[in-house]
Order: structure tokens, then C-alpha cells, then sequence
DNA sequence: TTGTAAGCGTTATCAT
DNA sequence: ATGATAACGCTTACAA
């Protein structure tokens, strides 16, 4: 590997200027600059990041962590912090925690280890209360979260409107005609989905309904949970699901179906996060959309804003309802 | 930040003794290296990974390049080859290209910059010759190329038989009575679709049926392309496609169904990757899988192989049909 | 078994 | 405008 020492000793000046010109200090002859330039070209030299971070203490790199790359709104919201980032010298590294504290925790010490500047991070559901993030973090690093947050970790955060959202979801299905709304829940620990259900319990209150707590089925996330969860449903009278996922949505739509019952004509569906397959699948399904674009750049720029030293503060970014076939009733 | 030097002073000992103990070196008492855990743990020392690679020359990090990461394929690919990586004591850093050159370069750079170990790469379609490859990662790292691999570069592969893949798709296709077969080609320049094009000849040519060029539709991998390429495809008299991608057949089924012409009935469509989307909508799409967990898990080893000097080869995953609703005329 | 000392490649602080 | 020198945190011969 070529080091600043190569270029310095092929032009006979000392590996500070090198550094010098390398990293645009205004205290080098433009000549030299420019001869230092061609020179590491012609080498092919690339800068050894992890000396010039040690040295320095400033890491351009920033650690991206999700419960899973392969859901829709967590992809888009890495290549949207990516273009944000790229744009201000960050390298982003993505890794995936599977839901599964303890490998949220080993990401993390990975980033640690790796002396990264800042993470972005949205929780895993194995992941209750976020004690160890700031642990093992500790000031080494910024950390901004988003989506799944937790709100006694200070720094910056990045949510949707959950409780909104959940209310526009809930409230559609009302205005369709469905009666007995029920909810696949998730689990309370994490913000998302308690203020999603919150949301839901305000809309029917508000509509004269009594909150009824047999009609909300917690630790539906998966396909499979949504499956028996949606059975569940149906024996227990409901007409209509909120799911505060699309898989769960889809498992629970498969229950439907199998139990002989019609969507969008004897049942309404609900789902969250605008997975690809809602809209393709038939009927489609109405999903309440995270708007995944918006929240990465908002979270990049919390991040930027935090190693600035601006003030931490937390974004509230609206949900969409992307009304489909599945909520068609009266349509 | 705590450090060795923080820990040998708290015990009384020099770094040394502190950096064997954390090592598991045997030379050690066992005391002693009980005692700096103990210290260790105490004080939340976190190993600095950058100083240890930078003085070892040995770096526990790889870098997974891919195009996309919410590409059920790759996705899977990352989960599979992280978790065999992670057994080899490997972190993993994910990349994506977004298809693009530029952007294969500027990840590629990032990671020989922060001098990682191996570098696991599938190329974007912008890449048509993957000559800068080798030209920026030299001989810092080792290469190890999956799913769309370039010929000319040395190194461990992991290929699936596109080929036989190929030939599969169309001798089931005309098994289930469609006789006007077209392809939805991809790009020639990658391996992928110059073999699965290569497979689909085969078979027409052991069939017996001439192979009809104005059949072959290039360039179609995303939906909107899918589209178009269907809608040709009709007019050109076709009754099936084979299509290298999955996106591609969705939008080839669209302008199928947009003509009014019925699948399977009129119009037989196969598709490649198993996308998730496939096996929901309805009528539910035939697809080539690709095997994504074990071609991870190969790739994975075929890296710990390089790394400890064993011989580079090709290793080859066959593809599985998974046929669905879409192919499915006389059943 | 432990200590000493040098060095990985870079950058920052002096001095010239 | 450039050079000399030290230091970031760690590993590793070599010495004791």
C-alpha cells in the first residue's frame, strides 16, 4: 500500500506536506499542492482511514442500524440517509440487528469498535427499554434515533405521527361502514406501536365507540402471528383489522380469505409501512405509508445538525393512508 | 475513551501485559489476565479497532457490496453470509450501489479506505467490465465475486447456473403448451443474463424450434421496462415469457393483463428471483429462485478459505423452479 | 511471566 | 512555505 511517506520521499518533501496538501491546507504552495496530487495519482495512493481517524479523533463514517434491510420503509430510509450523508463526506455502514437484542448489542460494540462518528439507529423488538445503547455507545459516538425510539435516551430523534396515523387508519374503516374495528397491536415496549394504538382508541372514542380490550391482539407482527391473530379476529366478531404492519396485515388477510369471508365485503384491512406487495397483491392492500424518503433525510440531517453542536430536538414526520382495495366497502 | 494504558495503570502493569491478556496470548498468568478482564469490564474498556488493524495489518471487517439491498436475493444473501462471518469472529459492513457505477466505485474506495479484510461483491448493471476493481481494491483485500461475476477477475466465485436456470424455465414453459416463447434479456454485459439467454437458446434448439432474435427483448429488468417489453412482446406474437427478473415480470404481466389477454390461459410469464411479491399476488408468479441463503453462506466460506491461502475456484449453485399459477395453462 | 521499545500511517504543533 | 517531531491506541519482537 502506498503511504503519504511513498509520495514524499518520489518528490523530496517531508510526509507533512504531503498531509498538507492532501487534506486542502491553504499552507502549501499551490505548485507543490498540485505536484503532490499528481503524484498520489500516478501511485494510486488511498488514504489509510483508520490512521487518519486515530490521529485525528474525527471519523467520517456513520453506522446505520435496522432491525431488518429487506423491509421497505427501513431500505428506503438507509439510501435516502445515504445521499444525504455521501453529500457530506459521511461513509455510510449499514447493519441489520434480525429484531434480536443481542445483536443489536453486537452491531453496536462493532461500531464502537470501529470508532465510527455517529449511528442512526432504530430499535429492535427484542430491545425493551434501550439502557445498553447509551451504555455501550457513551459519548464515543452521536447517536440519533428513528422510527423506534426511545424517549429517555437524550439526543435526536426522527418519529412519525404513530398516534396520528393510527387515528386516520382508524377512522377510515369507520367511514367505510366496518363496526367492529380490532387491532394487531405489536408489543407496547416500543413507541410505534403503542401510539399507534393509541391512535385507534382515540378515533373510536371520538366516534362513541367504547374501547373494547378483547378486540386488540398484541405480538402480531409476523405473517404467521397475523395469521392466527386474524382467525382470533373473526371468532371475536370483528369486521375490520388495523394492522400496524403489512405482514401481519397479510397474514391476517389470508385468514379472512380461508374463514370464506369476503375483503373488502364482509371485512376490512388496514396495513402499515407501504411494503411493495400491498400494492400489487389483490386486492390490494390500504396501508398507512411511513413516508421512509423523508424520515432518512431528516435523520441525516439531525445528525449533521448534532455534530454542528445544534440543540437536539425531535422531527414528527406525518403518515400517509394509501387507500386501496381492501377498505373499498362502500366504494 | 478507556484504553490498555488506562487499564495497566489502574493495575499496576504495563500495556503489554494488558494487550496479551485481552488477546487471549498464553503467555500470561491466569491471574493476571483475570484481573484486566475484571479492570476491563470495570472501566467499559472497548478495544479501538482501527489502532489494533493499523499495527496488526489485520482487519476483522467485510465489506458486502451489492446493488440493492431490498432485493429479496440479496438481502438474503447478506443475512446468510453475516451470520457465517460473524461465527469466523468477521464483522460485516453493507454497501449498495443502486445499479450504478459511480456509485460501485465510491463504496468500493470507502472500503479500501477503511482497509477492510475481504470484500464481497455482486456488480451493479453500470458496471460492464469490472476492471476498476481489481484497479482500487489491489491486493489490500481479498475479493471474493457473487451472482454477477466478472471472468477476467482472479478470485473465489460464487455463481449460480444461470444456464440450466435458463433452460429449465423454457422447457417448462413449453411443456405447459405455450409455443411463441420470448425472453426479457437483461443486460449481455453480466454474466446472469448473457447465461440464462445462453439456457433459453438451448432449449428451444433441443426443442426444435428456430431461435427468433426479434424475441428477445433487452434491457428489461424493472417494472416500467417489464411493461414496455411485454407490450412488444404481445404485438410480436408471443404467448409466454421467460423474464430474468422478477420486477420485469410484474410489469410484463401487467401489460398482459392490460391487453386482455388472461395468465395462464392466453399468456404464461415465468419470472426470476422468488421477490416475496411473487407468491402473493394473484395469479401468483412461477419464479427461478436463486438459492440466496446458500449462495451467502458458499460466498462466506469460499472468503474464510481464501484468507487462510486454500486455492481459489468457482463454486456453482443450481437454480430451483418454483412453480406457481402463472405457467399454469393445462393443469 | 512481564517489561521495554518500536512502529503501523496519519495529523497537529511546534519551529525554521 | 516547509520541516522536524510527537502522538493517536495498539501489537509484537526482543529483552529481562
Amino acid at each position: 500500500m502506498v503511504t503519504i511517506q511513498d509520495i514524499a520521499k518520489a518528490l523530496g518533501v517531508t510526509p507533512s506536506t504531503v498531509s498538507r496538501s492532501l487534506s486542502g491546507s491553504p499552507r502549501v504552495k499551490a505548485s507543490t499542492r498540485e505536484a503532490v496530487l499528481r503524484k498520489a495519482e500516478e501511485l494510486g495512493y488511498v488514504r489509510n482511514a483508520m490512521a487518519s481517524t486515530l490521529r485525528s479523533g474525527k471519523a467520517n463514517v456513520v453506522g446505520v442500524v435496522v432491525p431488518r434491510i429487506n423491509r421497505e420503509f427501513f431500505s428506503n430510509v438507509i439510501s435516502s440517509a445515504e445521499s444525504v450523508l455521501n453529500e457530506y463526506g459521511y461513509s455510510v455502514l449499514i447493519c441489520q440487528t434480525h429484531e434480536r437484542l443481542e445483536d443489536e448489542i453486537r452491531v453496536l460494540k462493532t461500531l464502537v469498535c470501529n470508532r465510527v462518528g455517529g449511528i442512526m439507529i432504530s430499535h429492535a423488538i427484542g430491545d425493551t427499554d434501550g439502557s445498553h445503547i447509551s451504555e455501550i455507545v457513551g459519548k464515543s459516538a452521536v447517536i440519533v434515533q428513528f422510527d423506534r425510539v426511545f424517549d429517555n435516551l437524550p439526543g435526536p430523534k426522527v418519529i412519525n405521527d404513530n398516534v396520528g396515523g393510527g387515528y386516520e387508519a382508524t377512522r377510515h374503516l369507520l367511514s367505510r361502514g366496518y363496526h367492529q374495528i380490532g387491532i394487531l397491536a405489536g408489543v407496547v415496549s416500543s413507541n410505534i406501536y403503542a401510539d399507534r394504538l393509541a391512535g385507534y382508541r382515540k378515533a373510536l372514542e371520538e366516534a362513541g365507540i367504547v374501547f373494547n380490550p378483547d378486540l386488540v391482539f398484541y405480538d402480531a407482527i409476523q405473517r404467521n402471528s397475523g395469521y392466527q391473530a386474524g382467525m382470533k379476529a373473526i371468532q371475536a366478531g370483528c369486521d375490520a383489522l388495523y394492522c400496524t404492519g403489512d405482514y401481519s396485515a397479510l397474514g391476517a388477510l389470508e385468514a379472512v380469505r380461508d374463514s370464506g369471508l369476503s375483503i373488502p365485503g364482509d371485512f376490512g384491512i388496514v396495513g402499515t409501512a407501504d411494503e411493495k406487495f400491498t400494492s400489487i397483491m389483490s386486492p390490494s392492500v390500504t396501508s398507512l405509508s411511513q413516508h421512509p424518503r423523508d424520515m432518512g433525510r431528516l435523520a441525516a440531517e439531525a445528525f449533521i445538525a448534532a455534530v454542528a453542536g445544534e440543540e437536539t430536538s425531535e422531527v414528527v414526520v406525518p403518515m400517509e393512508l394509501l387507500i386501496r382495495e381492501s377498505t373499498g366497502k362502500n366504494t
